[in-house]
DNA sequence: CGATAATCGAGACGGTACGTCGAGTCTTTAG
DNA sequence: CTAAAGACTCGACGTACCGTCTCGATTATCG
């Protein structure tokens, strides 16, 4: 579907149930898609996403954002749909670094915060206006978890199987549960009842519940 | 924006943000609203709803459905957004009958199991559906608090209540946050990882969280 | 193809390749048709077809003219071409009157210039502007023939065979020739030469051509 | 405006109105252009032309049919009008041979005859794809008046003079006219009604009309 | 009872965005 | 420098939907 992003990151595509080859005839003739338009373009769609919103998000206000004709989107994917969960995907990459300072309470924190911040920006806003989305677009469903809530729990988990080795974590903890339960506080706080993802409901959530749970 | 709704619910009307009053001129002259109408638009809207979306919901689609001319339609409520918020709410009303059984795992229990099967249905749907809108529509966002989030947060705390006063809560219980984690485990589950809202899921979650974090 | 048209003139939708009757669902319900936008839409492409000729003109101009969104026109018209020949063929009905003063040369003289007058404003244009689609446009090129062609060919004749029953055309006078020489000789000054259809080229080919083949 | 064709006739680039100068760089630096491109893209252009029509003529089809690249196409030509003009007009150039039996029937009918068979074939559905534009087109008119109808016209002017010369013709004859109206007719029945331009035709034209006016 | 007024289904209305396609330009690799 | 290929910007295409308005036909209350 998009053959900038399945051209630049070989071993991310088997992986990717959206950045399906297809495309990318690159060494091929005739002149190469400007990968500058490519960047260009997730800009754009970023910016007014963030400023108006999914549904209101038109195709010509990107394009005209970017300077760049409609063609030249739908050369790159095939729906707004995909346009905006390319650009989201994108930049979910590598934006929470991950702790690790021999201390559950301090690493859990510490990703608390981080992903609360991140959530706070535009990607949060972008990844609710995806949901209601997700259950009449399989494709779309796919890459949402796999890039967006994935990543997360991953990292979550590994800072927990730390907290293991290290025997801070008691033996009957439930380790699933928990780790779902700390992405859901946060998405649903961000997404459903809107309240402010701040610090003191980081605290909150970790030293009234997860860490309780787990020690 | 909905006369049949205020009509009906006199006493709602001032909490609701939705349901102004503006209406029910229903002594007046001429011909009177045909009630039978209401209830064929709001449920061709939840029939299409579940079928296609809430962005593939078109006004046109409802009318065929219900054999309406728009303007009926649009005689009751002011847009597309009112219409399935209205749709929706009107639902959610009475659908969870409050468990008294005098232990708050079993009150709890029957809870969660009652509120899992009704968000795996269409209001599930219909909701999920809504949660994208929210940032842009602040009235949508009031009405859908305080018909979808509230009414169900009050349930679950009144439950804790009265495990309080029969003693069955330890004192430094999270009371809030636990009622916060459990709706939103359930709605992370439902509208964002799709995995199935059994009962499984739920006495996990009863049994290796919430319980602890209450007794 | 025009609901409109072929609905108000009954006795000339059969003769007629373009009005085909399709629509018309007049006695149907719904809001019927508003008959001032049929006025103002082809008013709209007249003026527009004036400005910019037949290529250049674009939909949306002859819908911002009128002030109408296109599914106006479109609701009407199939395309561009047709909306532009039923414009045309519209106005060419009664705008040449039929003179009749006892006398070949004087009715001739007459037809003539108002022919040619009537050849110089927008309705020459168009007519010029649709002539490279009729080799590829059935349709049109009937219409175009039956509503431009054939009215002022009919005319010219009757004008001579009135002349004839007069004794004013001798025996053996090629009238069909004529006739054709007639028409022939001002459309390929208008549409080919471009040089002004004036009072000089008119009398120069009344009468030093036209009259001494007739008598 | 068209290298290739100032650079082979040099003698009419001056009279021209398209062809001009600017040129033939070719004893610049790099490759030279490949002059069989030339005939490839007026063969292509034709083809497409008989087929489609003007309108419907792309570039991308031209060049497909050529299995040329647009830049080709435009390094020739500065666009799909000039292409078209020169296309046509090129081949205009000597496709009716002269006349000359000393007889102004015999050659005024073998003009007609020729001129007809040539008007029958892609030249003149081209010439009519190009009749719409002519008003919008200052260039094209001149290049199209030039090249399609003053060498027919000074022909037919040619013979009659040559009649005169032989006394053919009587002293007060239109000679004008009669040119005008030969034209007139064939391009008349071509253009607009449509009808075969046979010998039938020809033979009325010369018998009842051009030969009666010139002696 | 007749007049008045609001309802109903149906669908035309002005707008706005859609996704496609064509014109003409630019940029690559290959010669 | 030219060639083929194709991406680029711009803008028109014809369609679909929104929310409003207008039609003929009901269906109630009011005078």
């Amino acid at each position: 579907m998009n053959a900038a992003t399945s051209g630049s990151s070989s071993h991310e595509a088997e992986g990717s149930a959206i950045a399906t080859a297809e495309v990318a005839t690159s060494p091929g003739r005739g002149r190469p898609r400007d990968a500058t338009r490519d960047a260009a373009l997730r800009n754009a769609a970023l910016e007014v996403l963030a400023e108006v919103g999914y549904r209101a998000l038109t195709m010509d206000a990107v394009a005209a954002h970017a300077r760049a004709g409609k063609a030249t989107i739908y050369r790159r994917w095939e729906s707004k749909l995909e346009l905006v969960i390319d650009t989201c995907t994108q930049l979910v990459q590598r934006n929470i670094p991950e702790p690790d300072h021999g201390s559950i309470e301090r690493d859990l924190g510490e990703f608390l915060s981080a992903f609360a911040t991140f959530l706070s920006g535009p990607i949060g806003k972008a990844a609710q206006a995806l949901v209601g989305e997700l259950p009449h677009e399989p494709e779309l469903a796919a890459a949402f978890r796999e890039s967006f809530l994935l990543p997360q729990r991953d990292m979550l988990r590994r800072l927990i199987d730390r907290g293991i080795e290290r025997g801070e974590i008691r033996d009957a903890a439930p380790v699933d549960t928990v780790v779902e339960l700390a992405g859901a506080a946060l998405i649903h706080r961000l997404m459903l009842t809107g309240e402010p993802l701040d610090q003191r409901f980081v605290d909150r959530l970790l030293y009234d519940a997860l860490l309780p749970l787990l020690r």
